[in-house]
DNA sequence: GGCCGCATTGACAACGTTGTCAACAGGTGG
DNA sequence: CCACCTGTTGACAACGTTGTCAATGCGGCC
């Protein structure tokens, strides 16, 4: 039975309980040789008896100067699977080298953003992967300038600073929905997506687009609608579009929620085999819905890991022109993408 | 344009180029009073053009000793959406305080754990959340008694450390899920779930059981099925289960991944509307199923703001007994738990 | 016996920051 | 003119750890 203590046992209480200096114990503790048996058995006891652990930080803080063994990761939702599955692909990599990773939500907001990252370079993490919430990349530009390794997940950036960018193939895979429904005879098609103003909701929408006009086919603006919603809030937007008249015979979900909101209106209008479907990023039950959700899925998982894979390079020092990957895109066929225009 | 420099400005870069002392620079950064205003211009250019950051880790070592702003998480997989839902909301809460959060997955491995939790304590976490893999807490043992406050999620403990515990009503959901199959007149039930070694598992197990010998029937050992799954390794499963002869004519699904499996399944066998199905835990489209799903969610982020509700209070000190928070169920009919046997 | 080398041990400074306290200047009151 | 106070500034130690280097003791070799 150990007794508890106010204070967190330090080195200097394990050297004075075993008789020995400072120095020793440090040396016993990192496993250094040249230390003879008899002290170093006296110093393992102490160490035991007071459940001592080192303090990292102060260990750190003097002996790699600059590694802290952490790297920050600053995310819109980590509620989100699609960002929870990135934020396991990144630790799976930190794993296997020892290193944590600390996380924080922004919701979008760039205030929060820019409190997450000055908070994370306090705290000197040995680099940062970033979801961007805006445009901008204001309070890293400096930090990216003294040389903390940074990747951007799904954002494309003007300049070319030091900064790898890891992101699916929003414009292809926006494409390739789209021209689906197209060459299963579908000329009026709906476009339920993101705002813009968000990158890769952007690129899905200009791969939206561009299939449309290689086909000779526009969308009305009133059939292009964005917003970042709830699948609930997206649920009476979809009702309200597919109830027009003429409504549309095909619809390209371009985000989760908008996918899952659309999927509920097609059902509570009995329009679930009428209309078709394609959405982008899977969902737990595509396969399960009647009919089964064609989709063209990310791989979250994969983009995290390739992330964490380009920072530690940069942080084990690999100078390297900036790199821009992309996640090729494929097509999930289950049925709902597959139905023809009465 | 500032020129990158190998090494990260220190507060005697700035002193020297400000050409002040130390403790100047420290006064202005950290906003005391009792510097004249010419010197603290100086101070402020030096720190603007140096765009130096303070250390946070130094800074923590000498002012506050032993609080480090974070806290750390263990959970078994981040990428589940229940535990990164868990994760939002202890985020919400150490985002009033100004708290960084460090998470780690251990996917049910104790090593993992083990790893994990030690890593946080030598990292001097203020407090940790721990979603248990096993059942004991042996690491943990001497920092609690060390004063590490510790909140611990869907576990129960024996003894009488100062814990907290916050999860859900596993048992009571349980019973409630299985009565409400036997009040639609079944009494062939079959149960899936995890394996009853973690301990929700074993609840949910025991309050199947419990209801089941309240109407006086039983469940053949073939009619439980335990083990971990991914949904896809489920759907063959529960195939197996759905083709033999008799057949339940109910299924109490005790987790997500189950409960998807077994949707996959029975609308494999066209079984969907004669098959009963209660699942444990929400899923993302369980109201656009034919039929909609019925189950007893749980409410991860009020469990993590909970959680981290009172892991702050013991980080500010409050000593108090040990709590034991469990959050209320209810059930959401949705269809497919209503279906009577034939 | 004296000298060298090796193995063991510890004293001290340093990492980047802040708390304590002393030193200094300038003004004020007696 | 001097004692005293106040406001500003900096020198120094300390937080918990490790790197550097010097000191000690012992055995072996010439």
């Amino acid at each position: 039975m150990k007794e508890p203590t106010d204070r967190r046992p330090t080195m200097l209480d394990v050297a004075r309980q075993a008789g020995v200096s400072l120095k020793t114990v440090s040396r016993v503790v990192n496993r250094e040789d040249g230390v003879s048996a008899g002290l170093a058995a006296r110093v393992e006891s102490a160490v035991a008896s007071l459940s001592y652990r080192p303090d990292d930080r102060a260990r750190r803080l003097r002996r790699y100067a600059y590694h802290t063994g952490s790297i920050g990761f600053v995310l819109v939702d980590v509620a989100n699977p699609f960002f929870s599955a990135i934020f396991r692909g990144i630790e799976e990599e930190a794993r296997n080298r020892d290193c944590l990773v600390l996380a924080g939500s922004t919701d979008g907001s760039e205030v929060r953003e820019r409190q997450l990252i000055e908070a994370f370079i306090d705290r000197r993490v040995d680099g940062l992967i970033l979801v961007p919430s805006g445009e901008g990349l204001g309070p890293l530009r400096s930090e990216i300038d003294r040389g903390t390794p940074v990747v951007v997940v799904d954002l494309e950036l003007a300049g070319d600073q030091p900064v790898d960018l890891v992101r699916s193939d929003h414009y292809g895979g926006g494409v390739a929905a789209t021209r689906h429904l197209i060459d299963h005879g579908h000329t009026e098609i709906a476009y339920l997506g993101d705002d813009p103003s968000i990158f890769s909701a952007r690129l899905r929408l200009d791969g939206f687009r561009h299939a449309m006009e290689s086909a000779g086919l526009t969308a009305p603006p009133s059939r292009e609608v964005f917003g970042s919603h709830s699948a609930e809030e997206w649920r009476p937007i979809a009702l309200n579009l597919f109830s027009t008249d003429p409504a549309p015979t095909a619809v390209f979900t371009a985000q989760n929620f908008a996918t899952i909101g659309a999927v509920h209106a097609l059902h509570d209008l009995g329009l679930q085999h009428k209309v078709a479907l394609v959405g982008f990023d899977d969902v737990d039950l595509a396969g399960a819905v009647d009919p089964g959700l064609t989709v063209v899925p990310q791989e979250p998982r994969q983009l995290g890991r390739r992330a964490a894979e380009l920072l530690f390079e940069r942080i084990d020092g690999l100078d390297h022109p900036r790199r821009n990957e992309i996640i090729d895109h494929r097509l999930i066929l289950r049925g709902s993408g597959e139905i023809r225009p009465a």
